[in-house]
DNA sequence: CAGCTTTCGCTACGGCTCGTAGCGTATCTG
DNA sequence: CAGATACGCTACGAGCCGTAGCGAAAGCTG
């Protein structure tokens, strides 16, 4: 994960501790579902996980950081059973997105993240990297499942095909969190089912009028 | 925009200053340029509008509600010119959209108090009727005027009819905050253009497979 | 006009969090 | 063993929070 900045010098002294790292990451999740995101505070997590204030700071520059770490662990349980058809798999990927947004240390999380990256470059890099580029590859295969079954075409040319992905994962991704954090409305499957007929529909259409 | 807390008696008494009001807004949304929305402050604001800290303290509880008001007007800048087709309908919304989240102060403030809202459920409330409510008229106004040139379908069920507009709206504004804030790409004519084609796409295959 | 009500700016305060420094101890490597 | 690093603990100045109390200003009402 590359999760904790790496010390800085050459191995040669007493290793850091695993124990402290899972301690410190679950007391962060559950100071989030406690306290939110503005009231948590590094002393409160770090007596928490039974660890010294210093021992936070030698290991995450601050909040954020820490936060992102201890968020892009439970993204890592998003998987994509092949069920047969586009279609399942999309509902499915969408059903399991919601329950983890359901959890209350994601949906702070994830949020407040995002918000202080705005002016944070380097907080922005380690989003990435943590958690949205490794989420695209459900994209990427749930595709390569369907130009396997015949359901969508191959687009020839690389870069249009990259965009395409693009697009549905800033369609699906951000369809399930406007509707679960900004709309407040439940993500169940009526409405998991409704998108999905709007996603392959759109989906049609494009192949159909290539060249756009 | 029943904006600031009401005061609790009634009339009679000196009123509260409306350039106060003003002054605190922009400095709010200044502040959130400059500092971010942790290092804001609200005696920094105070600072900036030339006001006493106290006197945003008897508007607003905190700064989730000020940022909230602040962002809120922003929002409103927001048009639906009848440009004669749909397609170009939800093109200008798509870009002005991403327009006003270019804007440092809308995209901090907006991630910022979306993560504050996932616990603190009248801030919630307060997000809904200042900022998603107002901004759903976009969709039924276009979903109108595609129906009145023929474009789309009228959808006979009102309950069908509510929920494709919610669904539109989350999968617009999802996509446009994603694509921008997550994703950290550019919104421009291209994407929106590319966007535009899926969500034309899927309307009409909703459309023809209406017993979903 | 006088009197009531509310807001305003200002100052001050206790309480909390921040992030760092310093120390002695513990743990691992060569 | 010597060197290097991590650990827990304590303490600290700094900054922000949100509130209280004051005198003055600004409207409304009769």
């Amino acid at each position: 994960m590359q999760s904790r900045s790496t010390p800085p010098t050459r191995a040669g002294g007493r290793p850091r501790s695993a124990e402290a790292d899972t301690a410190i990451l679950e007391a962060t999740r559950q100071a989030l579902v406690d306290l939110g995101w503005t009231k948590l505070t590094m002393g409160d997590v770090a007596t928490r996980a039974g660890v010294a204030k210093t021992t936070l700071y030698r290991r995450w520059a601050g909040k954020s950081e820490l936060v992102v770490d201890a968020v892009a662990e439970l993204f890592d349980e998003l998987e994509l059973p092949d069920s047969g058809s586009l279609a399942t798999d999309i509902e499915s990927v969408v059903l399991q997105f919601a329950a983890l947004l359901g959890r209350p240390e994601t949906k702070t999380a994830l949020m407040a993240v995002v918000a202080e990256s705005t002016s944070d470059e380097p907080l922005r890099e380690r989003i990435r990297t943590s958690i949205v580029d490794r989420q695209k590859r459900l994209v990427l295969t749930g595709r390569a499942r369907a130009q396997a079954r015949g359901e969508l075409p191959v687009e020839p040319d690389t870069a249009t095909a990259a965009m395409t992905a693009d697009l549905i994962f800033d369609v699906i991704a951000g369809a399930v969190v406007h509707r679960a954090l900004v709309s407040a409305e439940p993500v169940d499957t009526e409405w998991a089912h409704r998108f999905t007929l709007l996603i392959l529909g759109g989906l049609a259409a494009a192949a159909s009028g290539q060249g756009a």
